[in-house]
DNA sequence: AATTAAATTGGACAATGTTCAATTTCATAA
DNA sequence: TTATGAAATTGAACATTGTCCAATTTAATT
């Protein structure tokens, strides 16, 4: 067996050899070991070691260290969830597409889920087009300042929070043990005290939040995230048409 | 000064002895640390010495080890949000009481939020009273098996996501040039491109999400979540609504 | 040619989560 | 009363990790 490559001279390397470091390439291998291995697991030496090199060269090129290469991670996954939202085009249509490509890429890359809405990432890590499409679409939706910015919070909310819930990861230590004794837990819930959950026990199970030991990776909430889009499309409506007629509750 | 407690003696505590340790008082004194320093800083360690303990000794007692601590400070910190739904009340405002009681109890102890939507606790945090409850609220709306499923997914999602997003932590390096770095980077983003944004900047900023530098617990965003709560109920209406007509959409 | 910046190796350190053995006290049963 | 096992802890040790700092080498600039 031969090795990788016999002590490496100790500077910079030089400019043709194929060791030159890269943002792109450290987000990369970043993103495929999480995808791998998953996020609580994945290190910053683990990186350095797939790329080949020592652990410090990347706070060269990311001075936040770990936590500015995750909040890249974020970033490159999401990369063409907002498209532009032409004029005159339908808003509920656009809307709905909008959650469902957020979805689709988060599915691609469930690992990053707790990354999103609950982490440091959330701001930095989705670009400003997007902002600016959603209060497009709100703004032909007839929304006006200043309420538009409320309507955008409660879009923004709904686009992340289903998925980031949705896709949340089993606990990485004994999953095997972990499921069998929430399952059984649940199963022995008492008819009195729980008349509906007891009663809609199977169509519950693995298929509905907090009544569930598989992550959405395996068992995905489809039918739910459906009605959810239709919720918030329907609510939107529900709250326009109300600001017409002036009514306040 | 003295010494807290002089060589303490190897096995098992004498009963009377104030050392005895439960698991409610790891839990306790865990959520302190977590609303003092952070979930990050958060360390299995530190809450031993805090206890004046072993760290090992927590072992006994948590099996799991840390992940199985946090997934109990998550419980405690919801033991009061879901009350029961009577019979006659009004699904509604049940349902508004609802996510504003679970939005209040996650302001008390805001540290903890990345533990819920984002992470394996959403599961074994949550009481099953909680989802008889909500159950209980959807039908009373109308749903019927096997639609209330679906339903119940969208609710749990709402109640959730909001405020998983809106309380989700800075970074804990040194916020003050995270923020101010990218306060720099919104303020420059030229009108061509973000007409919208740019407009409407005095309202987005630290208003919004994506478009803030500071957490929920300092700046609430709580227009937003107002209308997202008026959201998610007119949704519910609207899909129960336009169920009753048997149109489909 | 000299100087400065870019980009890395290499060493080191303090923390952390966790495993395992040793030890002591409590509860129970013979 | 005494023996036996379970309960509950101390104590030592280990592998990893994130991160700082110095040393070193190449590239770019003056």
């Amino acid at each position: 067996m031969k090795r990788k490559s016999e002590a490496k001279p100790r500077g910079r390397p030089p400019k043709d050899s194929a060791d030159s470091l890269t943002r792109e390439q450290i987000v990369k291998t970043a993103l495929e070991l999480i995808d791998e291995k998953g996020l609580e697991t994945f290190s910053l030496r683990d990186a350095a070691r797939k790329l080949n090199v020592y652990p410090t060269a990347l706070y060269w090129h990311f001075a936040g260290g770990r936590n500015a290469v995750l909040a890249e991670v974020a970033t490159i996954a999401f990369h063409d969830v907002a498209p532009p939202f032409p004029p005159q085009e339908d808003w509920r249509g656009w809307l709905r597409g909008l959650l469902e490509r957020y979805r689709q890429s988060l599915q691609r890359h469930p690992n990053i889920a707790p990354l999103l809405g609950a982490q440091l990432v959330s701001n930095s890590g989705i670009n400003p087009l997007l902002v600016e499409q959603i209060l497009a679409a709100l703004k032909a939706a007839g929304f006006e300042a200043p309420r538009i910015v409320d309507a955008y919070n409660a879009v923004v909310a709904a686009m992340i929070g289903y998925v980031t819930l949705e896709l949340a990861p089993m606990p990485d230590d004994d999953p095997v043990d972990w499921a069998a004794e929430l399952e059984d837990r649940v199963r022995a819930l008492p008819a009195e005290d729980y008349p509906l959950l007891v009663e809609h026990l199977d169509l519950l199970s693995n298929k509905a939040f907090i009544v569930r030991w598989q992550s959405g990776r395996v068992n995905p909430l489809t039918g739910g995230f459906e009605l959810y889009v239709d919720m918030v499309i329907a609510g939107l409506e529900g709250i326009l048409s109300r600001r017409k007629d002036g009514a306040a509750a």
